[in-house]
DNA sequence: AAACCCGGTTGATCCATGTCAAGGCGGCGG
DNA sequence: CCGCCGCCTTGACATGGATCAACCGGGTTT
């Protein structure tokens, strides 16, 4: 019987490339090996809000759906691991827990999508820089086992343009506000692409966070 | 062999009524089989999002999770088939395609979340207001089986403070853009809480939606 | 090295929406 | 029937963030 390594192949993109149009159909699901891409949607006039966020482990695509829903454009060079969308559904109706484990993603998934709608309805422009801020280090700490610290330091890998985009905000304010929160000492900047974050307490207190945003694990 | 029939039972509660707390052991799931209930964030502060609406048919809880991620509030005497959560948990891991059709389910869900964040981040508050009166007049369409027809008529489940917090508005602005649509032949209003829309085509216009926002399904 | 471009910063001004406050309407209990 | 209470509307004013515009700095092209 085909496994889910007999049927995967590897594509990568340039940042800027896009690798799915909105609507377009779509043959192939998908996980982040490494790099960034970003999940779009846009108006007819142009107004552009970002969805969602893939990071390395990340899934993008839908078992079942044949057009895609958002745009997916890659923000870094990217690696994604794909499986033709036939076969994958072949395997995961013969394999139960597949189906299971991707469940539970989408339903990650769903919880972050609704946290996010709070960030994007109630929160004021620095708290949703902090809580951008506060999201981008929890995945890099992750990605480097470097959770529980309370001093972090990271690369921004989004421009500011792509920022105002997740946050429902325009490039100008997002500048404004990360210039305050440098001024205030609650981050420090290298360059303008490197962050580090003094303490984490601090940062999620700005976010207006009433929990820890998942941080002391 | 058990079956969902055998496990299933029937919980009813009153306008107003919250069903389950964030942050509460949940060990049950269930589906709406009557009336309205609202899912929502709430910020230290008193702030408030609601991250989605409960409608016949729906599902609320998650398989494989403990605790609740959000206040579920009922808004109009309902009525809930629930399932206990291991025997659900049990079943699901004998009969594959619950778990299909669940993940099939969770996967609108997300669609419907990522699409409001749109509305969140970038509509005006004139647009959120034409967002939301399309979908509770599509829901309320698909409920009675009158999809496809051009006028629509429907009663308003929420009030204008849940409106508002569906919306990221305050309540005042809610008001005052009912107003504008009403005043500009956009909606008519038979009491406070009865919309009659004359054109469909017209409020998804004022939605600012490219596509039909799946009217014309 | 000059010219240019891209992403970012900063300033001045504008405006949509929030905030604060007063009142209206309809239903319900006394 | 009256008065109260929730829900809603409307007005006046305040303000956070958008918009418009100038400029900066570093990398790339000529």
């Amino acid at each position: 019987m085909a496994t889910l390594e007999d049927i995967k192949y590897y594509r990568s993109f340039e940042p800027g490339q896009t690798v799915v149009w909105s609507g377009d159909r779509m043959d192939f699901v998908a996980s982040v090996v490494s790099g960034i891409a970003t999940l779009t949607q846009t108006m007819e006039d142009g107004r552009r809000q970002m969805v969602g966020l893939l990071l390395p482990s990340d899934f993008v695509g839908r078992p079942g759906r044949i057009g895609a829903a958002y745009d997916v454009v890659a923000v870094t060079p990217i690696v994604m691991c794909c499986f033709r969308k036939k076969p994958f559904e072949d395997l995961m109706e013969k394999t139960p827990h597949i189906a299971h484990r991707l469940l539970e993603m989408t339903l990650d998934e769903l919880d972050a999508a609704r946290e996010w709608m709070l960030v994007l309805g109630r929160k004021t422009a620095r708290e949703k820089i902090a809580s951008l801020l506060a999201i981008l280090a929890r995945r890099d700490a992750i990605l480097h086992n470097t959770t529980g610290r309370r001093r972090l330091s990271f690369d921004l890998p989004l421009t500011r343009e792509a920022m105002a985009d997740y946050l429902g905000l325009t490039l100008e304010t997002v500048s404004r506000q990360i210039s305050a929160l440098k001024k205030d000492g609650v981050i420090t900047l290298e360059g303008k692409r490197h962050v580090t974050v003094p303490d984490m307490g601090r940062l999620l207190e700005e976010a207006g966070d009433d929990s820890d945003g998942g941080f002391l694990i």
